[in-house]
DNA sequence: TATGATACCTCAGTGAGCTAGGTATGGCAA
DNA sequence: TTGCCATACCTAGCTCACTGAGGTATCATA
């Protein structure tokens, strides 16, 4: 798998947006990032499982095993309220932040 | 100063483009910054100066000592021919990532 | 039968940024 | 003249997210 070479601290609000329709699994969220951004993106298994774990500690997702379609064992991650209020925050902010940076990148030359 | 909380791997291309249309000194490209992004990013001086050694030492900027407007001694960077190729790589490496990352965040619920 | 997809995991290492210090100069206000 | 803020530079220790590389197990399919 290629690496998807992210600018770190930018995987949590991708995850918790995967699940914010209902519970998905690990394996689910990864293949749904990598599909909603055109192969743009594609989290290494390696990033994706710790961050679930980290963001389950702070009390952002809940875990819950069950079954995929295909009659597999898997654990879903669904958002707390918490978790939810979360997701708003870092939508936000990286709105916030992008915004910043194509100012930056679209700046005429400097004024002083 | 309030931390700007970056998005790890954002302020090289920030710092490349700050330097692009001749040299600056590292004080005035941590100011160009916060100024370009009207406050959104404040780039701590424990994060600006090691980058700006770090990219010189990729050879992406060149440094010479100069006079600043105000007669104050300064360490004026500016973009090496690699590092203007540079500079153009991560604009784009930017733009697919903010546009994936805005296809992520507006996406409809899943369709699997 | 073996390969790839699904589904999960850990661990060592890297390295960027944060926090918190430090030096020195110049200008300005109390 | 004293003190403070802005300018201008720097380093060191720490944290921790991610990379790269490995691992287990099941199921479908070629």
């Amino acid at each position: 798998m290629a690496g998807s070479d992210l600018y770190v601290g930018t995987l949590d609000v991708l995850i918790l947006k995967a699940v914010s329709w209902g519970p998905v699994h690990g394996y689910g969220i990864g293949r749904w990032i990598r599909q909603t951004t055109d192969d743009v993106l594609d989290i290494q298994e390696g990033a994706l499982y710790p961050a679930l774990h980290r963001l389950q500690r702070k009390g952002w997702l809940e875990e819950e095993w069950g079954l995929t379609e295909n009659g597999r064992e898997a654990k879903y991650y669904k958002l707390t309220p918490v978790g939810r209020r979360r997701l708003r925050a870092e939508i936000v902010r990286w709105h916030s932040y992008s915004r910043a940076v194509h100012a930056a990148l679209e700046a005429t030359p400097a004024h002083s």
